[in-house]
DNA sequence: ACCCGACATGGATACGTTTTCATGCATCTC
DNA sequence: GAGATGCATGAAAACGTATCCATGTCGGGT
């Protein structure tokens, strides 16, 4: 009843040949064409399989990458660790799963965990800034970010989506619906998509109409809300999260704000529901699958290199929640 | 620069003990008040952590919880996925992730790799029935089954939501309103539900009206457009999960069905943007992370013993998706 | 015929930890 | 006071693998 696992041991004694020759034969190293066969077969008929503990140990590296995440239920993070899961899966690689919710000290406390485990190679959307990943770094873990990059960290490879061209054209089309008083709806970790709203918009930023959340929905929901209230005079926004777009949609009801005819609204990430709502949402679309294999493709590739980062294109879909400015809405 | 980790060595010279002084000390083991103090203050000054890889060849696993799922695209399970991970996190284990697609044969290529890194505690939404799980058990792992549960593998604990209860209000709320024409729009490994539904419909069941999908977006649209393209007497439908009811919804609309005036729905599920929906949808709600929670706690607690299944409740969400049976939209 | 290189092979070692076992010391009991 | 009991402690073994190194063998080149 109490089986040990067949052992690399094992193996050697039933093939008469020493542990060292199983190995070698194992890891496709050298050995005499009649010595492989019969290691295999003897490795198959013992239903051997090598115990990723004891290789673990001695190359002092636990395969397996470990994938950081603000949050797996945003359905964004989840088609971007589909992604990630994927490639990894081609690999035979395990990936370990860490949620941070945009915490720093969470973030660091998983970054720790990592290490503990041995892991060497990290996908992470980050949080926390510099002083967090130096540890990491320093520990020559290879680290590849994956949507946004942590400030001064410039000598990690990341991949993203294209902010700035999605921002970009996402506003020329507003203000060419007429549109002058443009909200943005951010949240945490997006000063890059920030400071590309505030590049587009030039001379029409208005840095009340610019509200920060953090990453909860409620917290969403209160922003947006209390954005429309507080100014009223708005006649477009651009959501920049499937959250934050959630969020004015529910908000712009609530308040009886029609969607297109009192609010146009963009929202970043293209989801399955945005075509589910009435109207149906005009978006900017990102490869969030692509951003999660690209990533894993990089940190697996990276032969000690330091390979440049990657940029994906973004796409806008126009669909039906952008409209020409009406009458502003304020003074009735 | 080629700095070695600090090992356990290196604290038990430092500290001037013997290095199975320093482990009893780190594990809670006995020691002298004195001799723990030392060794404590001399760990946190060498930063020293211990290393999991040493730790688990020693005895012979890995920490950490596998967690086996079909999609992690899919926020029900993105839910349950967060619900496991907030577990596991008190505990301070580390979650490997992998994604089946409700392909057995991956299932069992996952479950082949849980146990060669040596994962002695498994989460998993089944996709495969009896004989992929049996290696897996006598392998010694113990594992929980969450969401549903496989065939014939009583033996194995479970943490489901109440779906026969679920089921049973919201026929007994579609009937109540008129309808006697309920399809049934299901996705793969629901036989349970499915089950549920044929009970709580007695003998209005229409064999034709039950619908399988496989588990895709397109698979699901193309199930609904085929079901209401065949049968337009049929005056509600219940789908079997977020992903079919967003096909229905779509499928719906595509055909000029208006809902809830042409046609009840009621979805498995509930999900943010089933109130954003117009008209936001009648649900029924499944507590998605705590079946996670739940679950990770069985698996993590279960010291030797295997602990009754758990079973949570679910809840009719009514809003605006049903409305009493109209004339058939059939003959018009 | 001899040497040298190439190659296959197996023994031994190290990876960092936990745990068992034996030892030594102090205290308690009769 | 002697034996028994308890406790802190350290040496050593074990976990399963990959790799270094030495050894043996064969073939080709001079």
């Amino acid at each position: 009843m109490n089986m040990r696992r067949t052992t690399i041991k094992d193996v050697a004694e039933a093939a008469r040949v020493g542990v060292a020759t199983v190995s070698r034969v194992l890891s496709g190293g050298s050995a005499s064409p009649e010595t492989r066969e019969r290691v295999l077969t003897v490795a198959a008929q013992l239903d051997y399989r090598p115990s990723a503990l004891g290789r673990n140990l001695r190359q002092q590296r636990s395969g397996g990458i470990g994938l950081l995440l603000p949050d797996i239920t945003d359905t964004f993070y989840g088609r971007l660790a589909d992604g990630v899961l994927a490639c990894a899966r081609s690999a035979g690689e395990p990936v370990i799963l860490g949620t941070t919710g945009d915490d720093e000290e969470r973030e660091a406390e998983l970054i720790g965990m990592l290490l503990e485990q041995g892991v060497d190679r990290v996908i992470a959307v980050p949080s926390g800034d510099s002083e967090i990943w130096a540890p990491t770094l320093r520990a020559g873990l290879t680290t590849v970010f994956a949507h946004r990059n942590a400030a001064g960290r410039d000598e990690v490879p990341s991949v993203l989506a294209d902010d700035r061209t999605g921002v970009r054209t996402a506003i020329d089309y507003l203000t060419g619906l007429g549109h002058r008083r443009i909200a943005y709806l951010g949240g945490p970790g997006q000063k890059q998509r920030l400071a590309a709203f505030r590049q587009a918009l030039g001379a029409l930023v208005d840095e009340e109409l610019i509200v920060l959340a953090r990453g909860t929905r409620d917290s969403a929901y209160a922003a947006a809300a209390g954005l429309f209230q507080h100014r009223p005079d708005l006649t477009a926004v651009l959501a920049g999260g499937n959250l934050l777009g959630e969020a004015a949609v529910l908000a712009a009801r609530e308040l009886d704000l029609r969607v297109p005819r009192d609010l146009s609204l963009v929202m970043f990430d293209d989801v399955p529901w945005a075509e589910l709502c009435s109207p149906p949402l005009t978006v900017i679309a990102q490869p969030a699958r692509d951003i999660g294999y690209r990533a894993a493709e990089l940190v697996l590739r990276a032969g000690g290199r330091r390979p440049r980062g990657v940029l994906l294109p973004t796409e806008l879909i126009v669909r039906g929640s952008c409209g020409p400015r009406g009458t502003s809405r304020s003074p009735r």
